[in-house]
RNA sequence: GCAGGAUUAACUCAAUUGGUAGAGUGUCUGACUGUAAAUCAGAAAGCUAGAGGUUCGAGCCCUCUAUCCUGUU
C-alpha cells in the first residue's frame, strides 16, 4: 500500500488539504442552501460552471459585479468547469442542438434558442472574469460507448485545446498582471475512454503542452464518466491514468462520485472530487445514513478494510440510502440519521421530512442538500485523517 | 311535490353513431455520478351507484330504487 497522498494548495481565497470534495454549485448556487447552510455543512470549495453563468446571468453581470465570488459573496475557493461536458453533452444528445468543429463549438442555448460561440480560447478568459480560484481546460469529452476511433480524435483534439487553453492562459495572466499567489490554478482534463493507452497518450500529450508552452499543469483531471454502463466503477482505467499523471501534480476526478468511488479513487491517488450526487439526491428524497457511530474505520498503513470492496454484495457498505418519500418513514418519529449533528437530524423527524417531500416543500429539500453534504463532508474529513 | 341534471380508480374527470374502460392528481416502488434534473421511469388500483330489461353485445338505450346538485311551488 502506497502512502496516503495529502497535499496543501493554496489559492487566492485560502489553503486547502487534499483530498477534498467540491459540491456542485452550478449557477453560482448550490440548489436551495444558503452560504450559512453551506457554512454549517462542513462546505468549503465548490465548482462553479462556465457555460451555465455565461447563458444566466450572462458574463456582463458577473463581471459588474467584481467577479463569481462577489456575486454570490462566498469567499471560499471556487473552481470553475470549462463548460465542455455541458456544450458536449447537450449535442450528442441532440445533434440539432450544435456543431464542433476542430475550431470552436456552437451550439443553441436550451433556454432561448439563442446561438452562442465558444473556443478553447473563450473558455478561459470567462474563467478569468469569473475571477476562479481554479480553473479547467475546454476539452472534447466523448461518451464512452464512442468508437475507439472516435475517442482517439477527442483525445487529439483535446490535447490540441489544451494547448490554446495554456497558451490564452498565460496571455490572462499577463494581461491582468496576476502573480503566483494571485493566479488561479489550471488544470488539464485526460480524455481516452476505457481505453489505457489513449489514456497514455493524453496524459502525454498534455504534458508536452506544458512543455511546449512554458508552464506546469496545476492538475489534471479525469474526463468522461469514471462508471461503466452498468454503473460499475472503471478501477482499471482510474488506476492507470492516475499513474500516468505527475506525482506532484493534482488529480481531480471530475464528477466522482459515490461515497465508495470517492474512496476508491482516493485509494488510487485522485485528490479532487466534485459531483451532484449528494445534492441531487437529496432534493430527490434519497438521505444518506451513516451505519452505527459514522465511524470509518481508519488504521495508520493499511487502507480499511470496510472500504476496500464496498460495492461488494458480501460486504456491507459503511452506509445506507433511505428514501425518506416511502410510506414506512411516514410515521417513523426518530430522526434521519441518530449519528448525524445536522441541522435535519438534530431537529426534525423523519415524518416530518416525509411530511416535506410528500408537500414538495423546498423545506424538505434544503433539509436533505444539507444533510447529504455534512455526510459527504465527514467522509472527506476521516479521509484527510488517514 | 314537480322538472331538469348527475352518479365511472382514493380524488377530479374522459370514453367518437351501443363493440366489456382512459388521463391527471394521489398511492406504492425504482433511478439519478465535470446538474437542459424541486427531475425521470415503472407499478398497483374499476362487477362503470344498485336491481331488472332491450340487444349478438350496454358505461352509453328503457324501467324502477338510492344518493346528490340546480331550479320551481
Amino acid at each position: 500500500m502506497d502512502k496516503f497522498r495529502h497535499q496543501i494548495i493554496t489559492t487566492k481565497n485560502g489553503k486547502l488539504k487534499t483530498p477534498f470534495f467540491m459540491p456542485d454549485a452550478t449557477r453560482a448556487l448550490v440548489k436551495f442552501l444558503s452560504n450559512d447552510d453551506l457554512e454549517k455543512a462542513g462546505v468549503v470549495p465548490m465548482v462553479v460552471n462556465t457555460y451555465h453563468l455565461f447563458l444566466q446571468p450572462t458574463m456582463e453581470t458577473i463581471k459588474k459585479a467584481g467577479g463569481v465570488h462577489k456575486f454570490m459573496n462566498y469567499h471560499k475557493p471556487l473552481l470553475s468547469d470549462s463548460g465542455g461536458y455541458q456544450v458536449f453533452s447537450l449535442i450528442h444528445k441532440n445533434p440539432q442542438m450544435g456543431r464542433i468543429t476542430d475550431n470552436e463549438v456552437v451550439f443553441r442555448s436550451p433556454a432561448s434558442g439563442e446561438k452562442h460561440t465558444i473556443t478553447p480560447e473563450k473558455s478561459i478568459q470567462i474563467q478569468f472574469d469569473l475571477g476562479v480560484d481554479m480553473l479547467v481546460c475546454f476539452d472534447d469529452p466523448p461518451p464512452n460507448n464512442y468508437s475507439k476511433e472516435r475517442i482517439s480524435s477527442a483525445v487529439e483534439r483535446t490535447i490540441s485545446w489544451a494547448k490554446r487553453c495554456l497558451i490564452e492562459y498565460n496571455k490572462q495572466i499577463k494581461k491582468r498582471k496576476l502573480t503566483a499567489k494571485t493566479r488561479p490554478l489550471i488544470f488539464a482534463v485526460v480524455q481516452g475512454g476505457k481505453y489505457v493507452d489513449l489514456r497514455k497518450r493524453c496524459v502525454e500529450g498534455l504534458i508536452d503542452v506544458g512543455r511546449e508552452v512554458g508552464r506546469d499543469w496545476d492538475g489534471y483531471g479525469f474526463g468522461a464518466r469514471h462508471i461503466d454502463e452498468k454503473g460499475v466503477f472503471m478501477d482499471k482505467i482510474l488506476k492507470a491514468t492516475a499513474d500516468f499523471i505527475p506525482e506532484k501534480s493534482l488529480r481531480f476526478a471530475l464528477g466522482v462520485g459515490t461515497p465508495e468511488d470517492i474512496i476508491k479513487c482516493y485509494k488510487l491517488g485522485w485528490d479532487m472530487f466534485d459531483c451532484v450526487i449528494p445534492t441531487r439526491e437529496g432534493r430527490h428524497g434519497r438521505l444518506f445514513i451513516s451505519n452505527k457511530q459514522f465511524e470509518f474505520p481508519i488504521s495508520n498503513s493499511q487502507f480499511p478494510n470496510k472500504f476496500k470492496n464496498p460495492n461488494s454484495k458480501n460486504q456491507k457498505l459503511f452506509y445506507e440510502i433511505v428514501n425518506i418519500r416511502n410510506g414506512k418513514f411516514k410515521n417513523d418519529f426518530g430522526p434521519v440519521d441518530k449519528n448525524c449533528d445536522c441541522e435535519l437530524c438534530q431537529n426534525y423527524t423523519r415524518a416530518y421530512l416525509n411530511h416535506l417531500f410528500r408537500l414538495g416543500d423546498p423545506l424538505g429539500m434544503r433539509l436533505a442538500s444539507i444533510h447529504n453534504l455534512k455526510f459527504y463532508m465527514r467522509l472527506m474529513e476521516e479521509l484527510q485523517e488517514l
